[in-house]
DNA sequence: CCCCAGTACTTTGAAAAGTCAAGCGGTGTG
DNA sequence: CACACCGCTTGACTTTTCAAAGTACTGGGG
């Protein structure tokens, strides 16, 4: 229903993407190198695993994200996520989400509006 | 919820914004020309109204649009919806997702099948 | 040897977010 | 006057996200 009349082109569908929750935030996660699950949710900041298991496994079939199951110790095995080519250049959108943010969003906090020269970028 | 320990960054800020659901979409059809509220609602594809005025609201309180409301008829009004300069700037991410939409999906359709080789492309 | 910490998830049930359909006050057109 | 349109609001309903706990397994310390 949504994919009615609703013109079909790829940037509707890779905003549809994009959106979603947490997706954004993975991709930049990934960006700074290939993770582990547990690592990539604490990287991401307060994402459940139940989404980011989801997320991930969407990703994953929209190649994206490549899921590499290490398999060093026998039976336990670490899950690595990294970015795919395609996945990789979405570094251009980080990036210019990136800059603008660092020109917009200097405190926007509708409670809390100051903070006028920001030196510590914990990021 | 948002607003978590995680790294205050402004980066992590504007993802939190942008991956709302409809705000790019918003964003993007704004980037068009202002648009009156049903109008917008078109424009954008299959939003409802009150996530519509929810959105709205939202951008509204971080100036990232502006609503101007025409009195020209003495009573009722055409409320006009435009981006402000800090909005505007957001033509550079649009730009970046546009970019890597067209080189990077052509059809993946990953569980929903459908949409048989559309005709036209109203992109 | 057993416990604690860490890996990668899965399973719950409830809360939050988003959607649908309808309606309200008002106008302008046939 | 009826009807379609405008900009919303309301209330019921569905989907998504959440926190917490549980499963299965390993490696290190006591």
């Amino acid at each position: 229903m949504s994919t009615e009349h609703t013109g079909f082109c790829p940037v509707y569908r890779a905003i549809g993407v994009l959106q979603e929750k947490w997706v954004l935030h993975i991709v930049r996660a990934l960006l700074n190198g290939e993770k582990g699950f547990n690592e990539l949710a604490r990287a991401v900041g307060g994402c459940n695993s139940a989404t980011l298991t989801q997320r991930l496994e969407h990703l994953e079939t929209l190649t994206l994200i490549t899921k590499r199951t290490e398999d060093s110790h026998g039976k336990l095995a670490r899950s690595v996520y990294s970015l795919t080519p395609a996945g990789l250049e979405l570094q251009s959108v980080i990036d210019a989400i990136d800059g603008w943010a660092k020109s917009h969003l200097g405190a926007p906090a509708p409670t809390t509006p100051d903070l006028p020269t920001a030196p510590t970028s914990p990021c």
